[in-house]
This record gives C-alpha cells, structure tokens and sequence, in this order.
DNA sequence: CTGAAAGCGCTTACAG
DNA sequence: CTGAAAGCGCTTACAG
C-alpha cells in the first residue's frame, strides 16, 4: 500500500505536510502544495480513508437501513440517495434490520458508520432510542417515530388521496375497500388516515371486512385482493398501501380472470417507474421519491457536519395521477 | 465511544487482553475470558472494524460495482449477496461505474475495501487490470475478461438457449429477430454466440436486419421492439437479451397493440420475480441467480483470505421456462 | 496466560 | 509556512 509517507519522501516534505496539502489547507504554501501534488500523481495515491476515520473520530460512511432488499421500491430510494452521497463524499451502506443479524445500533457503531437513515422503522421500534443513546446521528425516511426527535423526510398523502377518491366517488364508486400497509409504520396509518378523512367528507366509509392490512409487499396485494374479491359482495375499487401492494393486487386480479378496471378497480401509491409500464398502467398517487431520497442523503450528511443544527422536516406534497386502472363500477 | 480500553478498566485486565478474550483467542483462560465478556456486555462494547482494519491491515468491506442501480437485475444480486456477505462477517458496499464517480480502482483502495465484485464489466475495461495493479482482490460476476485472471462466476446459457430455440422453431417459428445486450460483455456475446450456434443447428439464421444490439435495460427492448416490427415483413420471435429488455419490448408490443404471443413471439433471458407475473407470464431461460449472487460473495471472501489459491469458475446451467410468449406464429 | 511496546495511516494541536 | 509529537482503536510480535 501506498501512504502519505511514500508521498513525502518523494517531495521532500513532511508526512503531515502532505496530509495538509492534499486538503488544501491554506496554510501551506502553493508551491509546496504544487509538489506534493504532483508527488501524489506520480504515485497513484489517495489519501486513506480508514486512517483518516480513526483519526477524525467519524467516518464518511452512512448506513440506509431497509428490511427487504428484494423490494423494488428501494432500488428507487438506494440509487438516487447513492449518488447524492457520493457526491457529497460520502459512501451508502446497506443495512438490513433481520432477526438473525446483529441489532442496528451495534451494527453501525461496530462497522464505524457516521449516521444511518432508517427507511423501514415500525412505530414502536426501539431502534431509534438506540442509536439515541449512542449518539449516532439518523435520519427518517418516508417515516417518523415519536419517540425519538430527529430529521424527517415523509409525504404527506392528503391531497393525492383526496384527487384520487374524488375521482373514483365521481365515478360512481360507493364500496370501496383497501389493502392497506403495516399499522405500526406511521407511513401505513398516515395513508390510511388521509383515507379515512376524504371518505368521511363524502359520507362514506370503509366496511370493515373490506379492509386487509399487510407488510409493503407484493404478496400482500396479491393475497388481499383474493381476500376481498372472493365474495359475493366485492368492493367495486381496492387501493394499495402502495404501488408494490397494488401489483400484487393487478396480478391476483389477472389470476383470478377479473378483468382491472371492468370488473374492479385498483389504486396504489408511489408511482413506481413499473406503474407507468403500458402492461400496467397503474392509476396511483405520485411525489417526488428521486428528490426525497437525496433530501434524505443531504440531511443526514448535515446532521453528521453540524450535529446541533435543530431538526428538519420536509414534507413532499402528493398528486394524483390517473391512468387506467380506475373506471366507474358496472351498474 | 466506548473502547477497549474501558472494557479493559472495567474487566481489571490489560487492553491488549481485552481484545484477545473477545476474538476468543484460546492463549487467554477462560476465567478472564468470562469476566471480559461480561465486562464488554455490560458497557455495550462491540469491537471498533475501523481501528481493526488500521491494524490489521485490511478491512472486512467488499465493493459490488454495477453501472446501473435502478435496473431491477441488481435488487436480486444485492439481496442475497448481501445477505450471504454479512454471514460471513463482510460489508457490502456499492460503487457505481460513472463517468462523475472516481475511477474504481482508487476509489476501491482509498475506501480501504478489501475486494470487489465486478458485476458490469465491459470486455475492453481496464479496471480488472488497475485492481491486479494495486493488489486488490476482485472477482467477475456474470462477466469474464481476457485481459485479467480471476474467480469468476458465470452462467452458461447454451442449454437454456437449446431449449428455448428449439420449441420455438417446432412450434413454425423461422424469421426470427433478436435484441441482443452490449456486444463489449461477455455475457452478452455468449448468448449471442449461443443462439448462432443453436440457429445454425437448425438451418437458420438472424438476417442482418432483424438485430439490435443495447445496453440491458427496458429502453433497448422498447426502441428495440419498435424497431424491428415498424416494417412490412417482421420477424415472428424476438430473442432479447434478457429479461429487463424483454420487458421493454413486452411493453412497447402492447404500446403498438400488438398482442403477445399472437401477433408476435417475445423471449427473455433471467428468469426475473416480475416476468412470472401474472400480468407478464414471460417465456425465458432461467438459471439460480440467488446462488451465483451468494457463490461471488462466498469467492471474493476466500479470495481476500486467501489471496494464493488458485481461481475459481463456477458455470451455472440454464434451462428454459416455457410460459405464455412463445406461440406458433400467424400462418 | 498476560502485559508492555510498537505500529497500522491518518489528523491536529503545539512549537518554531 | 512547516515539522515533531501525540493520538485515534485496534492487533501482534516479543518478553516474561
């Protein structure tokens, strides 16, 4: 391995001086700057990173913490949240929060990371308290935990979910059911709360047994909506808790030869890049997940910086975008 | 943070022993291996991997470089690969291959990583020969390159191929089209070769025409498709070069209302979770990539350990699942 | 079986 | 503006 000290020799410096100069530390004179550089050059070096960790204290390492890495809605949030890490000079690690592997906190204070964005905390996860009582900075992602203040990045699903029903109720829809996310995320309840409130404006509500709940997941759809439609009953329009549960659903529906949106209509949320597939052409509720994650990367790396600036919370708006999996029921 | 030093404090042992005691080195006595546990428990201690890497001299850290991190390919290379890394006590860190990014060699060594999974390599690239300059470890995943010895892990898709070929061409197919992957891979050369080889068999051939070459994403299949089939005399099957490009041309097919099987033949390569939708029903060649995905994990591991020994190249077989896109063509 | 010493590659006061 | 010294948290010969 190459080192600072290889690089000093060469320029005729001290190792410390190269540690300087290579910083741009504006102590050091350009000349000397100039030479230490091109020594640098000559060698093919770059400053070592785990050195410079143990000797500032921190690394330029932030974890993203997700439960399930099959789950196409985090290709969306990993590749943009990568890059804006990357180019903030900081590096993204995946974390997956399993019983089998070791808890989060002693994970990230282990492996050395600088701060960690929770993309998956459930309400009552103590996760947060840990990383808390650690002094690890974190951030939320698309959820929020009372327990432990912190920077937030959600959505607030209120104006998407009211476009979208006020569509469907003009439409004719009267029972409506819903497969809706996990309870104990404040994402799920959040959703399902703006749910609530729109149809209760409009004199109406959810039956009871028309309601399924269910971790984010494929699987969830596609067992709910066989749940709902196996009835002779059914609602006449299902939403999602979010768009890879409304696959799920197209994809039990397809299954069971009920043609989408004749037969039944299906709603999701999130606007994945697959929604908009002409194979698809899911009806859904859409913000802007690119900019949320490199707001998420942004935040954190300035919580790491300045770890007593107060916390932020920004809020991204959601609209409805209608496209062919919502029509009016059969009479 | 909490250090060996306190543990050390605590345990009334020496810091040295500490460290000995919890990496259960059999020259500590079990008596004061007891009391170090039990001291390092009751501080919440956990070993720091920065300060182990200074000193040992490398880190517990692999690289995965992809090009491309939406494509959905990756989320079922990352998942088990990730999974099997942390098993065996290693980090998984992302790096992607753009022109902003640091060149991946120095990325690769001023991150103090301790190897890399080439997962996108072109055939003219010369980061294989940057790594070997370096001494980093790496291995190809789905790739190979002339220019560089190392363990790879590869696919062999002749018997998928076979297969596929010859159920299309018993069921009438004989113009058949194909949307092959960058013709600078490995991977998208051999299956190229593969069909040549199994056409040829047969007394057939790909005309000039009817072949389009891109990167492996939905875009090559969905220009692709349109190309091909925007003409008089298209061909009746249209190979691609895998999955995600046969989702592109699966969905520009129904963009030109052009139903799948009956108005054209559509073949993937992957086997992917979403092309056995119900909604999709792809007809593919498949082969495990959860093992390959965890074999690169388990090969760049003992290649890091075992720098001497000589390469491995594990070649998985493929075979061919007839679904619901490959039909007798129109007469 | 255990401790004192040295060192991994950096950064950062402290002198000068 | 630059260097010598100390230290970050570990591991590893070397003594004893």
């Amino acid at each position: 391995m190459i080192t600072s000290r290889d690089v000093a020799r060469l320029a005729g410096v001290s190792q410390p001086t190269v540690s300087r100069a290579l910083r741009d530390d504006p102590k050091v004179s350009e000349a000397t700057k100039q030479r230490v550089r091109e020594a640098a050059l000559a060698l093919g070096y770059a400053p070592n990173a785990i050195g410079r960790a143990l000797s500032v204290g921190r690394s330029t390492r932030v974890g993203l913490v997700v439960t399930d890495l099959e789950n196409q809605f985090y290709a969306h949030v990993i590749a943009p949240m990568h890059h804006e890490l990357e180019r903030l000079g900081y590096e993204l690690v995946l974390i997956t929060e399993s019983s089998e592997s070791a808890p989060v906190a002693e994970h990230v204070t282990a492996h050395g990371l600088c701060g960690v964005v929770l993309a998956t905390t459930t309400v009552e996860s103590v996760v947060p308290v840990r990383l808390q009582d650690r002094g690890v900075p974190f951030v939320y992602f698309n959820r929020t935990s009372q327990s432990v203040q912190a920077d937030a990045v959600t959505v607030d699903p209120e104006n998407g979910v009211r476009e979208l029903l006020e569509d469907a109720i003009g439409k004719g829809h009267r029972r409506i059911g819903a497969i809706f996310g996990p309870r104990n995320t404040s994402t799920g309840e959040q959703r399902e709360n703006a749910v609530h409130a729109v149809l209760d404006e409009h004199g109406l509500a959810l039956a009871h047994r028309d309601v399924r709940h269910g971790p984010f997941d494929f699987r969830t759809g596609h067992e709910g909506l066989r749940a709902l439609l196996d009835r002779a009953d059914p609602p006449t329009l299902v939403l999602c808790g979010n768009d890879v549960v409304a696959l799920g659903a197209l994809n039990a529906a397809a299954e069971l030869g009920l043609a989408v949106p004749d037969d039944v209509s299906i709603a999701g949320f999130d606007d994945l890049p697959t929604s908009s597939w002409a194979l698809i052409r899911l009806s859904t509720v859409a913000y802007d997940l690119d900019e949320m994650s490199r707001e998420a990367a942004r935040l954190i790396v300035a919580r790491v910086e300045r770890p007593d600036a107060p916390p932020a919370h920004p809020v991204y708006p959601t609209r409805y975008v209608a496209r062919a999996t919502i029509a009016a029921p059969r009479p």
